[in-house]
DNA sequence: AACCAGGTCATGA
DNA sequence: TCATGACATGGT
């Protein structure tokens, strides 16, 4: 098993708070999935050296996620894509103090302290969000472990098998009867566009990273079952574009409790960490 | 049995 | 521009 310190970090809160699809957590306390086409099998062990944070006045909760903590795991895959992937070079102290210091947003980062937005495969981000709209999230999970089932890279370990998401040549001119027993509902003609649409250029997504936040948005917009939320959500999770603050029913939501009358360009240069925050928040509210 | 789900598109005023 | 319903399917 490798090992990776990190600190400011948790894996728990990154991977379920439903930026990203097809990470499952096993009763081994292990979370499966891919990084760079490859699988990953990893999870965050808790050093036991709380003892000088103890004597000041810090919360339980935060005090426990400031320890520094190690990421165990076994892949192919190499330390620093794993690093990249979950963004752990990105100084997580200086995204939180240029937020605004607001009592919402400060409950919530406190309760979901080292929540991270990771860097997503832009692809994968996009064909999945496109998959994402009118839907709910273990549905969008069934949808897309069946396409990846269908048509994705076959990984055996531990007895077991998993299946990296596909290839963009792989979904592109695939039998129509893969897409159907993925059951997307009228999503299917979405992923259709998306799909061509990358395929043969008219949207370019290796060029969508030089592009200003607006500019890139304009470009996504151009894909049919893309809109205002989507393209958002790719340019934030796809992109590492933190400006885009996607919003959907759960932060119109607490916007209009808490916010009234602002937008995204109320918490900053990294509005669309604070995004995942409330998201996780108001969520966590309700249910 | 209804209602709803990390929205978007096509209509019509 | 802006409100309104349809859209497929299955979870609760």
């Amino acid at each position: 098993m490798k090992k990776i310190k990190v600190k400011d970090f948790n894996l728990d809160h990154t991977l379920s708070c439903g930026q990203v699809f097809r990470w499952h957590k096993h009763t081994d306390g292990f979370w499966y999935g891919f990084i760079d086409g490859e699988l990953v099998k990893i999870k965050q062990v808790f050093l036991d050296r709380g003892d000088k944070l103890r004597s000041n006045n810090r919360s339980k909760e935060q005090s426990l996620s400031l320890r520094n903590s190690t990421l165990e795991y076994a892949s192919k895959a190499s330390a620093s894509k794993i690093k990249s992937y979950f963004n752990l070079s990105l100084d997580y102290r200086k995204v939180i103090k240029s937020f605004p210091k607001d009592k919402t947003l400060s409950m919530a980062i406190k309760k979901y302290w080292g929540l991270r937005v990771i860097k997503q495969d832009p692809i994968e981000c996009l064909l999945t969000y496109v998959l994402s709209s009118q839907n709910n999230i273990p549905r969008i999970n069934k949808m897309v472990n069946e396409l990846s089932r269908r048509l994705g890279k076959k990984v055996k370990f531990e007895g077991k098998e998993y299946f990296a998401f596909p290839k963009l040549k792989a979904i592109d001119g695939c039998s129509k009867h893969h897409i159907n027993a993925c059951r997307m509902g009228f999503r299917d003609k979405y992923l259709d566009d998306a799909v061509k649409k990358i395929s043969n250029g008219e949207v370019n997504l290796k060029k969508l990273s030089n592009m200003c936040c607006p500019v890139a948005r304009e470009e996504l917009l151009k894909i049919k079952g893309v809109g205002p939320k989507i393209a958002d959500c790719v340019l934030l999770f796809g992109f590492n574009k933190y400006e885009a603050f996607p919003v959907d029913v759960w932060i119109e939501r607490i916007m209009k409790k808490y916010y009234k009358g602002k937008d995204g360009s109320y918490f900053g240069v990294y509005a669309g960490i604070a995004q995942e925050y409330l998201y996780m928040y108001i969520r966590g509210q309700k249910i």
